[in-house]
DNA sequence: TCGACATATATGCGTCAAGCAACTAAGTGT
DNA sequence: ACACTTAGTTGCTTGACGCATATATGTCGA
């Protein structure tokens, strides 16, 4: 999963180092978030390239260490915060990665945390160190479920430690929470057409779904309300604007 | 949450203390293990009464610290076998607990896993200052389903610190996971009548099924197999015993 | 030995959600 | 006026699920 070294750096450093008081156990505890959205299709993640060549200059998630004076959570936030500028999002934990040799260089744990942001919010995060990498998704029955994430000519990009788990991971998370949680509008603006949440929905899924299904489904779910505008077009019928609606209107189940 | 003091441990043994290596911050790294079974239409889980009076004397789930040369993985294996003598069972990561005074005494961050085991193995476990404990599960849709448990006389014991919010976590999963995991076999021996499933189901779930339309589902699964052999009853008819088949030999989706 | 009893298993049918196809609606441009 | 494109609707079929009821298979007691 990683090259080279082999040995943790906790070993190297004095085998039989032992540590009094077990806060001063070495391991360290960080966290890797995943910024995704969707455009044209696909799904997208952010991804920062190392300023110091330790990550053996791969294309790596936004991580940080935590602070002792600050909760896992909150240190999530702050990586957000300080590597996108993004404040005020869907965030939420995903899963804790612990193998001993994951960071080849010393012992990490590593919690990972997912985003979801609308593509118009990114805007000014797209720089020359940044960047919105397209992913390859592979097919949800597909063994492993492993994601490379693409350069603009459509190579892989080499990805630091696990974070090409990370993100196959964040796939299978947001197929498996689309189908009883609202997170579609998570990755849409304000007002947007249904096609554009049915978009959402099948790019996550990676599957075409039916239009009147789905439509009748939605509409169904109390979720959306109309906006009682249209989208402006040009050449065709505008389709009518919804907005999404917290009121869960439906019996039970 | 926690009673008493509220200061971390690591502010107390010096407020400007510096660390030279990102190794050495002080933050435990720990795993707590649910270990849950079903019995008579309830969820158990394993509690553990603290030798040290650290946590108050509250009972704990079975945990402890991750060893630097041990995954997070291997260290909740290693937990439940040391703990519960319980190895080879379905054991997977719930969540990671990381408020910064989860533990009133230092910093702790925990990884939570939950572990299921049918009932029967877990007879040599049950000793004095290890029980197995009913927990009393709230309804399905209530806010925000704290989990309590119960001793004999069905009063709430007092949890560890946020022992009480992993069990939650643990039921919420179980019952999300329900709907597309197999994982009713986990807590039922080799071989069982389709009664002994569905009531595995109902007690996750927390509401009554259709015997019919349970039965019709389960057997379209293929994940069950006739294993040619009855149950042994005392005064009634005797149900067709099946077992767990890997196979999946549905068409998709 | 036979019938009451208890639980297992099967049958029939109504309801509802989802899928497929074809149709109508509402814009722009020639 | 008519072609073109996308939006939205209608009708029908299929399949999963729920409820009620009937039949099956064992034990047990009169």
């Amino acid at each position: 999963m990683t090259p080279a070294p082999r040995k943790p750096a906790s070993a190297s450093s004095g085998p039989s180092r032992r540590f009094a008081r077990f806060e001063d156990l070495p391991i360290a505890v960080a966290v890797d978030v995943a910024l995704v959205t969707a455009e044209a299709g696909q799904l997208h993640a952010l991804l920062v390239r190392p300023t110091a060549p330790e990550a053996g200059g791969d294309w790596a998630l936004p991580g940080g260490f935590v602070d002792p004076s600050e909760s896992v959570d909150a240190a999530a936030e702050r990586v957000l915060a300080a590597k996108a500028g993004i404040e005020d999002v869907f965030l939420e934990q995903l899963y804790t990665f612990g193998a001993v040799e994951r960071d080849p260089r010393t012992r990490v744990v590593s919690v990972a945390y997912y985003a979801l942001v609308e593509r118009a919010r990114l805007g000014a995060v797209l720089q020359a160190d940044r960047r919105l990498a397209p992913l390859s998704v592979p097919w949800e029955g597909e063994a492993g479920g492993r994601v490379e994430a693409l350069d603009e000519k459509g190579r892989a990009l080499p990805l630091a430690f696990d974070h090409a788990d990370i993100l196959g991971l964040v796939v299978k998370r947001l197929r498996g929470k689309l189908r009883y949680a609202p997170i579609g509008f998570e990755l849409l603006p304000d007002r947007f057409p249904l096609r554009a949440l049915q978009e959402i929905h099948e790019t996550v899924l990676g599957r075409p779904l039916n239009k009147h299904s789905f439509r009748r489904s939605v509409l169904a779910s109390g979720l959306v309300a109309s906006a009682n505008r249209r989208e402006k077009t040009v050449g065709h019928r505008p389709a009518e604007l919804y907005r999404f609606q917290a009121s869960k209107p439906r019996k039970d189940r």
